[in-house]
DNA sequence: CCGCCGATCTTT
DNA sequence: AAGATCGGCGGG
């Protein structure tokens, strides 16, 4: 592993792009992220202390956080910082390095490739990832979703804005992505 | 308990 | 622009 999961998860959200996740049904490079702070930070669920639904999030760096939002869709997070802080970085998108039939099942009525992951309920729905992953060890070899960090991509290839979908601490510019990368997210 | 609303996505 | 769909959390 080339980059420190325990620092703040806003020096690890860049870091993770280019990092490649893998799923039960396949795999891909992150290209979109999100930092979310521990218990300062009022748009992170750790901020109200450690609850049932969050209690991974205050593990140590590299364990996965996965919650259900909207009755419907998943959303996955590297927990970054100290053990204790609550930090996470949520994968808003991948870009498969393969499309798997796997993955066009799980999304069958999508248009376009791009649409099987260019999402963080999107990528999570493509790549098999639930609930039942909450909490395991994303840098352990035998894990079902697990992730492999390689080269950082260029500074001058990633973009900065501020976070998306969340109503309060809307000013802090915590997202980040690959310009001209056809897998980040779009704006509803 | 009860009610609100969310780190979303699809359809109209 | 609104609906789907439900669990977590706060308030009473």
């Amino acid at each position: 592993m080339s980059i420190d999961l325990s620092l703040h998860s806003s020096s690890v959200g860049p870091a993770l792009l280019g990092a490649v996740v893998h799923g039960p049904n396949g795999s891909g490079r992150i290209v979109e992220v999100e930092a979310y702070g521990g218990t300062e930070d009022a748009a992170s669920h750790a901020c109200r202390g450690v609850t049932p639904r969050t209690e991974p999030m205050f593990g140590p760096p590299g364990v996965l956080y996965v919650y259900f939002i909207y009755g419907m869709y998943h959303c996955a997070n590297v927990v970054t910082g100290p053990a204790g802080d609550g930090q996470a970085v949520l994968i808003r998108a991948i870009e498969p390095n393969e499309v798997t039939e796997a993955m066009r099942t799980a999304r069958p009525t999508i248009r376009r490739d791009e649409d099987l992951t260019n999402g963080p309920g999107k990528l999570c729905a493509a790549l098999g990832i639930d609930r039942s992953h909450d909490g395991l060890n994303l840098l352990h070899t035998d894990s079902s979703v697990r992730l492999v960090i390689d080269e950082p991509v260029a500074p001058a290839e990633i973009e900065t804005s501020t976070r998306i979908g969340i109503s309060v601490a809307q000013e802090r510019p915590w997202r980040w992505y690959l310009r001209d990368n056809a897998w980040v997210s779009k704006p509803r």
